[in-house]
DNA sequence: TAGTTTTTTTGCCATTTGGCAAATGCTGTC
DNA sequence: GACAGCATTTGCCAAATGGCAAAAAAACTA
């Protein structure tokens, strides 16, 4: 609970009893490895912020093969904002990469911390965003980046990462093959 | 200008009134080709909603090489988020592709219809997400795809741009070579 | 139109990555 | 320790992409 509060506070200004409600309104969510927090062809009617853990956003591209999105570690909040805001089917699965400990928060809740929290929205357009734009950040120079490249860039963002999480999955977010992974980080010992 | 409100106006209401302001407080600027709207290094204290033409946001990655990272194209607003909310210089480029027509807002007009149209900030965020998740969803499939899946995907998605971009750019936007875009094309035909 | 510049296509060869299957390594269970 | 089940590495070869330079095509200018 704790993280959470810190990490609000980097937004805006709470008082004690702002955050006391904001407590009471989420949910403690333990997930084990591979358990799914939402997934795709569902509609979002829940946020959850990384407490403990890594998730992973991901799908299945036309030739069925199973894509990683991206991985979602210790502080940061998972939602498919599509399907969340505009209540439309998830295109994505999000899942345990390792066991987690989520804080969750319905619709609901959400409406509640809203109507009561004048700096609420503000909080969480900022949130949003600056999410957003890490996302677009991170992903967009592995385009120009060839494999090697990529993986290492991973590893200086993301050193302690790299280790909970298994090769294939890792492979896929990186957009290429395990055999390849595999034989970059031979290349790179 | 009618291109703009009309895109506002799918974020929220406004009335004659309002739009007359925000008309009012908008400001014509005409790129050609190759102009730059704005640079890295440079903070961002401007916004821009493209009329008529096409932008491109690139950088020079460390080995010098440019990298575009994404087209703005007709109905699409232009800025470097991180340097215009944080006034902290920008690391990208934003550079007119063809000759363009842009309302471009100041961050003090921003800040006046901001303070007196209330239904102002919703608008703008709802537009900030909605632009980031498509940078996302664009951007992030491309990872996966091989270099023709990834030009085919372009073609699908923006017929109309294509023949409007130069090969180079386009290239270096789906993270290949000029040469490989070439021989993809030929191959396609 | 001829000449100039820029953009796009090609050829040739090196390097990277993929596909597939087998081998190896690792972890947990009995 | 022996086994089962999963994760990772490796070998082999094919396909994709890059690097570089020259040729061809297109766009622009005088």
């Amino acid at each position: 609970m704790e993280n959470l509060i810190n990490y609000l506070l980097q937004f805006g200004q709470l008082n004690q009893q702002q955050i006391d409600l904001i407590t009471s309104k989420s949910k403690v969510v333990e997930l084990k490895r591979d358990d799914y927090f939402s997934e795709a062809g569902k509609i979002a009617r829940q946020v959850a912020f990384v407490d403990n853990g890594i998730l992973r956003v991901c799908y299945y591209n036309n030739k069925g093969e199973e894509i990683t999105r991206y991985f979602i570690d210790e502080n940061n909040f998972a939602v498919d904002l599509n399907s969340f805001t505009y209540q439309i089917p998830s295109s994505e699965y999000v899942q345990a990469v390792t066991d987690c400990r989520l804080l969750v928060f319905s619709a609901d809740a959400l409406k509640d911390l809203s109507n009561t929290i004048i700096a609420w929205n503000g909080i969480i357009n900022q949130i949003t965003a600056k999410s957003l734009i890490e996302k677009v950040s991170r992903i967009s120079p592995m385009l120009a980046e060839d494999a090697k490249a990529r993986y290492i860039s991973f590893l200086d963002k993301f050193p302690q990462l790299a280790n909970r999480i298994p090769l294939s999955l890792l492979a896929s977010y990186l957009g290429i093959t395990q055999s390849s992974l595999s034989r970059i980080r031979k290349n790179i010992r």
